[in-house]
DNA sequence: TGTCCACTGGAAGGGAGGGCTT
DNA sequence: AAGCCCTCCCTTCCAGTGGACA
């Protein structure tokens, strides 16, 4: 059979099959329900904080946390949706959303910010000085109700200070025509503590807490989207069950099961089978999880790369750990067959601490005594995973099955 | 009990890459 | 074009350290 008869095999099978998917959409996480269940309170209360605005004066700072996929950030987008809709022509009210973590620095923040009210930066250049004096003169040329949603604001705080929000909680000062409020959203509960006291107050003028969703609420909202997002009838009760448990077991995170139940659908679609059940789930899940790495180790830099490719190596000399000194040589020994120049060990160190952050590898620092104190090093995914990927990378590829001269006398007498 | 190893992790600074003002 | 000033990624330098061993 010819390549196109299989592929006609493939679409006639998928024609034939009964159809999962009303709407796949539902299920993705940037997708605002018009009900949020569980979150009436929250949607309440943050009603009640920036109606002010429809009045056209300033609402109160405030600060969302709760751990991730509690439905801080379908809240704010949903709450602040329906005020732009009602503010309309009544209010000048404007609203920019900045994810910090994907955003990255405080130049880009501001940068972003800048965007919204069409004031012109380059995207790199200017001190950050300036691109926030630039900020504040586009805002305040006209009249302005500016709502700034900081989204992981935690991440921003953590690598630079808190200098970009000292500065954003007093603006107003310093505004004659416009006003603006800060929505700040974290995951991180500890945030709290890193911030100077004079932000923390002026920023949390309101909070929220957001509590995780138990089995039972997961269940809700699973029912709830998946009537949207599939046919009738093709759902089996115990999946929804075993994905709000799963769920939950993992810090009651409604985003991860409904990926899990987009995950599980498109596997029952593509296998052609008409419902979706329990060991879907599972599947899916397992799915993920291997997806989620494979992902995470195509898309390191190269010298990452060929860190967790020394460990990889050393893992078959050593069995259960190395230190850093060991892959340090071999990183280098692979940095010279390539060549490349290698980093320094103190970089390389630092790297080894990124990996373990991610989880690729897991490194713990241990002392030895007399013979020093370093990290213990082993690899966080299973060795199959590495080669896989490895293997067809173009640059690493040629060094997967390697032989680290500075051991080899260990794997000489191992084998 | 003190020594001393093999690092760790903080701090400062260099230089490449970018864009500003004049 | 010259002179500045940023950010990002890295190097260099160095004081600090937990615990096996003498």
């Amino acid at each position: 059979m010819g390549e196109s008869g299989v592929l006609d095999d493939v679409f006639e099978q998928f024609l034939k099959s009964t159809p999962i998917f009303k709407d796949r959409n539902v299920l993705r996480h940037d997708y605002i329900p018009d009900r949020l269940p569980h979150r009436e309170e929250q949607i309440r209360f943050l009603g009640e904080t920036v109606a002010p605005l429809l009045k056209n004066s300033r609402c109160s700072n405030v600060f969302l946390y709760g751990k991730t996929g509690t439905g801080k950030t379908a809240v704010t987008k949903y709450v602040l949706g329906k005020l732009v809709l009602k503010a309309h022509g009544l209010a000048p009210v404007n609203i920019c959303y900045v994810n910090c973590r994907l955003v990255g620095t405080e130049y880009k923040v501001f940068f972003n910010l800048c965007q919204a009210l069409d004031v012109k930066v380059p995207f790199t250049g200017l001190s950050v000085g300036e691109v926030f004096d630039r900020f504040r003169k586009g805002l305040d040329s006209e009249e302005h109700l500016f709502i700034i949603v900081l989204d992981e604001i935690d991440v921003l705080i953590k690598t630079r200070g808190d200098v970009l929000l000292y500065e954003l909680t007093r603006i107003n000062e310093t505004l004659l025509n416009s006003k603006v409020s800060i929505i700040g959203i974290s995951n991180d509960l500890r945030f709290k503590e890193l911030l100077e006291p004079r932000v923390l107050s002026s920023l949390s003028e309101e909070e929220i807490v957001f509590r995780p969703y138990d089995a039972a609420e997961l269940q809700n909202i699973l029912m709830d989207r998946a009537r949207m997002a599939f046919f009738d009838g093709v759902l089996h009760d115990g999946a929804v069950s075993l994905c709000a448990a799963l769920a939950a077991a993992e810090h009651g995170d409604a985003r991860r099961a409904l990926d899990l139940l987009r995950v599980a659908g498109e596997l029952a679609e593509r296998k052609g089978e008409p419902s979706i059940a329990e060991d879907h789930i599972r599947r899916a899940e397992k799915r993920m999880e291997h997806d989620r790495i494979l992902e995470a180790l195509k898309n390191l830099p190269l010298h990452s790369k060929l860190v967790v490719c020394g460990v990889y190596l050393l893992g078959k000399v050593k069995t259960n750990y190395s230190v850093t000194g060991d892959i340090y040589e071999t990183y280098r020994e692979l940095c010279s067959e390539l060549p490349l120049s290698p980093l320094t060990q103190r970089r390389v160190s630092g790297l080894i601490n990124e990996l373990d952050v991610t989880g690729l590898l897991n490194a713990r620092i241990a002392s030895m005594g007399r013979y020093g104190r370093t990290k213990k090093i082993s690899l966080g995914i299973g060795r199959s995973l590495i080669k896989e990927v490895f293997a067809n990378d173009d640059r690493i590829g040629p060094l997967i099955d390697y032989a680290p001269k500075c051991f080899a006398e260990l794997s000489g007498s191992k084998s």
